[in-house]
DNA sequence: TTCGTTATTGGTCATATTGCCATATAGTAA
DNA sequence: TTACTATATGGCAATATGACCAATAACGAA
């Protein structure tokens, strides 16, 4: 894989992750597993709306989910991308200064 | 400030390092300061383009410039954003497990 | 089967992002 | 001043993204 390979995909993941609340169910599944309809409670807006940042986090590889009756799990994949928090925090925090 | 006022500002953060040729900047960046001019070679396209991915960086806090002469050379005002490659690297590799 | 609940998908519109062209600005040198 | 180099900005068209509404699918219970 080329260099610019590396950065296109590289960017493809930070764009999944890039929204506000994207971030808030990652947060969210940080600290373990949970349905899909709790993650509309916490987010807000359309239920729909929500429903396709899911599809778009579990397109990316962020996300996986699992099915119980009705009701859809969703848990994080990969739970390193909490290491994106922490980054972030840093960085707005070195910007203060 | 609330944590959705927090995740609006990662997020933001987020969206200005996610494009292939921002990174490729930041990541040139984090080797060293660098002429607007070199970055351009590096990265390719049309010279405006490169100039306002710059100054979005810089609007975001992420790079700071300084000029000498008719050159401007741009540095990293946070060099922790290094940490997103490794972060990226990281939530890559877990994928293709 | 039909009903109710939960979640996903399709359609559409508004807005944001990106890239290129042309132009403008900042600085140096003659 | 003019000419030249290095960068930045304005404008526009193409594309991408996000939010909502409506419709659909998946499942359990009756």
């Amino acid at each position: 894989m080329t260099a610019r390979e590396m950065f296109v995909k590289q960017a493809k993941m930070l764009k999944a992750l890039a929204h506000e609340s994207r971030l808030m169910i990652v947060d969210r599944l940080s600290r373990g597993e949970c349905s899909a309809g709790e993650l509309w409670d916490l987010v807000g807006g359309d239920q729909s709306t929500v429903s396709k940042h899911l599809a778009l986090l579990r397109a990316h590889g962020i996300v996986e989910d699992r099915r119980e009756g009705t009701t859809v799990y969703y848990r994080l994949l990969t739970p390193c991308v909490c290491n994106f928090f922490t980054c972030a925090t840093q960085v707005l925090k070195e910007r203060k200064r």
